[in-house]
DNA sequence: ACACTACCTGG
DNA sequence: CAGGTAGTG
């Protein structure tokens, strides 16, 4: 059996305002994980089964992990799979508490990023996203969520039971999912047919993933669509002396707050990557913003479902939200929130889920006498209240 | 160029 | 209806 292995996420977690697994692993932006119970996730990333919790008391975090004996590496396997959580979660590039500070200016997102804290946009692998995302229009997360299941044990290699990352006497009776599977790769999944898909559940979807399969083979496979991530650090190259020296966290978050590096975040190459994302089938506006800010380090992609349409129309004012105007409002997500509109954006489209509401009307009630307000900002009624 | 609809499936 | 899109008038 597997240590547990703490993770340093290299900057105070305290109340979770770096990150909070609940609100960051199974809010719609991924459907790889899986509660085994509150703040307690199993998963898959890449070759690796994690199991991923958070003690809601310090917000710390620990993980275990299994992995076929077939990749195993030799040394320091912990050391990488703590990078790459690291940089799954983009600890090294974001800090969440300086933003939500920022985006308060907002009214409406000062009243719900409280009861939302750490909230994170994962930085996912492209491949296995676009293929997500693919399967996620007009379904909701939950089906999402089992039909890559299928997709995984159907046409991925298998990875370990369950049990690999559970103790002796642990066990989770209403928990279905006992064997987990790596996500397959193009050519894995090329063999299968529309009719394979439809079996798997995927409906009209279907046709769109066989298809889709095939626009990319001949782009160039998996490695076309990782290949139209953006690098963000790219800057860092001329500001090279700085950053050897920069060991210190702080000083390292400082410059790059100072200089925003963004400068691959050009509506240029935004509508590039939309319109090359564009061209597989199954994949418009929408689809194609999930992908780039899910996986592409798109920061400022906003997508725009049924949800943020809603948002735009009722808090913000917006008189029709339809395909029509889906540009405006992602330039009202912009104009309100900068260069991370597509984080923030996050926040407030999970505020949407039924899941959350109940998080959210616990804040309504503080709100409504203003003194009763500054007394609820006691630390340990507030942590009770958002983080159960 | 726009608006409208069919489309798998499950709650 | 659910985090839409392609196809059609």
């Amino acid at each position: 059996m597997s240590n547990w292995i703490k993770l340093s996420l290299g900057v105070p977690n305290i109340k979770g305002r770096q990150l909070v697994l609940s609100n960051t692993l199974v809010n719609g932006q991924c459907f790889n994980w899986y509660a085994l119970r509150e703040h307690d996730y199993v998963g898959v990333l890449g070759q690796y089964l994690i199991r991923i919790q958070q003690d809601m008391k310090d917000c710390d975090i620990q993980f275990r992990y299994h992995t076929h004996k077939k990749y195993k590496d030799e040394g320091d396997e912990d050391d990488q799979v703590h990078s790459l959580l690291l940089d799954y979660f983009q600890m090294n590039e974001v800090n969440l508490e300086d933003l939500y500070t920022t985006w308060s200016n907002d009214k409406h997102f000062a009243s719900i990023g409280p009861c939302i804290p750490g909230l994170r946009i994962l930085r996912q692998d492209p491949w296995e996203c676009t293929m997500s995302f693919l399967v996620s229009q007009n379904n909701n997360i939950k089906r999402i969520t089992g039909l890559m299941l299928k997709i995984r044990s159907s046409y991925g290699e298998r990875i370990g039971d369950l049990d690999t990352v559970l103790d002796e006497d642990e066990e989770f009776e209403d928990f279905t999912v006992s064997e987990f599977y790596t996500f397959p790769t193009l050519d894995q999944l090329s063999k299968a047919k529309e009719a394979d898909f439809r079996a798997l559940g995927l409906g009209y979807r279907a046709k769109y993933m066989e298809a889709s399969c095939k626009i990319i083979q001949k782009k160039g496979g998996e490695d076309w669509i990782r290949n139209l991530r953006l690098d963000l650090n790219s800057k860092k190259k001329e500001n090279s002396k700085e950053e050897e020296n920069d060991d210190e966290e702080e000083l390292n978050r400082k410059t790059q707050d100072e200089t925003p590096k963004k400068s691959q975040l050009t509506l240029e190459n935004l509508e590039s990557i939309r319109a090359q994302l564009v061209e597989l089938k199954g994949v418009g506006n929408k689809v194609a913003d999930c992908i780039s800010l899910f996986s592409l380090n798109c920061l400022n992609s906003v997508p725009v479902d049924t949800h943020v349409a809603q948002i735009a129309k009722r808090v913000y004012g917006m008189s029709e939200s339809n395909a029509k105007n889906y540009p405006k409002v992602v330039d009202l997500f912009y104009q309100k929130f900068g260069t991370y509109c597509g984080w923030a954006h996050s926040v407030l489209f999970a505020a949407e889920l039924p899941q959350y509401k109940p998080l959210l009307e616990t804040k309504k009630k503080g709100k409504r006498k203003e003194k009763d307000l500054k007394l609820s900002e006691d630390p340990g009624q507030k942590k009770i209240k958002i983080l159960k």
